[in-house]
DNA sequence: CCAGGTTTGGCAATGGATTGCCAGCTCCGT
DNA sequence: ACGGAGCTGGCAATCCATTGCCAAACCTGG
């Protein structure tokens, strides 16, 4: 087994060209700085030796890290692969390393990352924050932060506006004939859920429709059964589902109970995760632009360094609503029904 | 917009308390070496100045980042989903952090990132690794690596015992009826496809059944159509797909074309990922044990220090074969024979 | 041929924490 | 009361790269 070799510094460089090692810091990071000549000899020594100048130590001095942090609170959530994924994309991009850390859902673990993290990176992505707006924007002032799904006065944000998103599924069920709908909410915890209810519940008022709230319930597929049961026992014929991860649970609970999707029942999920598309049956839900919000966050990020006022302090990003087979017109008799 | 603020540093919690900074460092890392008294108000005056050592600066003295790496080809695919939550699980559970890189399967990246990190990390999980032995174990000798489904001699792996449950699933295939099957290859650059297929090749000849090889294609579901038209193109009754990203998207295609599975083709996937269960039909699928495979990675790059032989250099993880509706009785007529 | 300006490269401080070594103090036995 | 052991805590070097400041060397024009 191979024993850790010390690594290339610096002054192994310098030693090598016979030069101090701010002439080689130089030759690297300030191209005009140093003679041709001498630079092309520096750079050729670096090359030969294998330097690669350590990231820890560039950042004591300099300040910048080099890499940004994405917290999200599970990683289990297909919802946010397309988030880590578009984050990461960018953050490559800009020539940035990625930390990425799964908060586990709790406040507590959240506050201690933000309180850990600012000394390691450059600023941090956070994505479905469970802290309050005070924490959040105490945290701000430590470190350059976007928030992701989450509106707070005076800090930056992506959301998507999944809000508007449901009042479409909401009509696209109205025209199908559907005069009663639930609605299931996710973490009660989470922003994104009450600002849809809100939403739903003015426009269901206005509309003259029916829309009962059912939950809270974790974003999970185990969870959809439970769900699934509840959205039966209160009697509508189309339900909204906080998340994909939910309603994909329910749709299979429902298949178990013999409900069939969506002769009896119209579901609507959110999200379009991976999968969506391939359940049985394909998953009529909300398109979300996951990656661009990661992309977008991560450029919102690393654009204004910290100084001056952010030029849009929040970006709404528009999702539309993707018609596949899991919902349909309202039923004419309710199996079941007394 | 708050401006970043000046983070509290070992100094200030020194002359806060009116003692020298390795006193204060002693106090935090090294608890009997400072009395109890003196000790209490150290970590009392951190705690309410919020300290929080820099990792950066820490690093630099002691070696240690408390940071490692998963290094994956795709970020996109589900597979790596898995692998990732069992890494940054058990990596949480260490203390570590933990660096998400995406090679985008390109050598030259893995290459790369393989060269620039060793100083920001404690060690590399490297999965599906692209680069040659010889790189792979020049790379072993700069920084602790372990690699996830590739062998090299000398070097730490845990790999996926996928080349055993090819052949359970050639035996379910087999005990079906089947006498005529392919293998959908993946990348060229694949070791555990390369592995599978010459144990497939070895066994089919055994028991006496035909066995094409098909491919390669990319592990993903685009390739899929691809995949479905080169399969029925070569007139088997049963095939393994490299992977279920793969065989799912085949899925689809084999439905447009209305070839139904399992009645005319059986399909068997690889991975047993996220919606292998739930799509249509269900896939039956090798299940490996992704999460587990990313605890144990993690855990054998942390074990041992560098130093002295590893107990075990590989670890082999078994594999086993679930058995859904994509698999069927081998058809009496095949539709469409001329 | 010299004053003044421009390159070019080096010295040394810096960032934050760790750690080897040393010094002062207490406490013990004799 | 004295010598040595055992605790405690401080000094200063160290990790590696960056950068402000300075000085030597070179160039230019008068």
């Amino acid at each position: 087994m191979p024993q850790r070799r010390e690594a290339v510094t610096i002054a192994d460089v310098a030693r090598t060209v016979g030069v101090a090692t701010s002439t080689v810091s130089r030759a690297l990071n300030q191209p005009g700085r140093i003679s041709d000549e001498l630079r092309d000899r520096i750079v050729a020594a670096a090359a030969t030796l294998g330097y690669h100048p350590n990231p820890q130590a560039r950042s004591l001095t300099s300040g910048r890290t080099q890499s940004i942090a994405l917290l999200v609170p599970d990683i289990t959530n297909p919802f946010f692969f397309g988030l880590i994924r578009g984050a990461q994309a960018q953050a490559r991009a800009r020539g940035h390393r990625h930390v990425l850390v799964d908060t586990e859902e709790s406040a507590e673990v959240e506050a201690l990352t933000l309180a850990e993290l600012p000394a390691s990176v450059d600023g941090i992505v956070l994505a479905a924050a469970r802290l309050t707006d005070a924490e959040l924007t105490a945290a701000a002032g430590r470190v350059p932060l976007v928030l992701v799904n989450r509106e707070v006065p005076g800090l930056r944000s992506v959301v998507m506006d999944t809000a508007a998103g449901a009042l479409q599924a909401l009509d696209h069920l109205v025209s199908l004939g559907h005069r009663s709908v639930a609605y299931v909410a996710g973490p009660a915890t989470s922003w994104s859920s009450r600002k849809r209810w809100r939403a739903l519940q003015r426009t269901a008022r206005r509309l003259g429709v029916d829309c009962v709230r059912i939950g809270p319930f974790p974003p999970t597929m185990a969870a959809g059964a439970a769900a699934a049961d509840a959205v039966v026992h209160h009697r509508v014929t189309g339900a909204l589902f906080f998340n994909d991860l939910l309603a994909i649970g329910a749709l299979r609970r429902f298949a178990e109970r013999g409900i069939r999707v969506p002769d009896d029942l119209s579901v609507v999920g959110c999200d379009d995760i991976f999968g969506a598309d391939f359940c049985r049956p394909p998953l009529t839900t909300l398109t979300t632009p996951v990656e661009q919000t990661g992309r977008v966050a991560v450029d919102m990020l690393l654009s204004t360094p910290t100084v001056g006022e952010p030029v849009r302090a929040g970006q709404t990003l528009p999702t539309h609503l993707t018609i596949r087979e899991s919902t349909g017109p309202v039923p004419t008799r309710r199996a079941g029904r007394p």
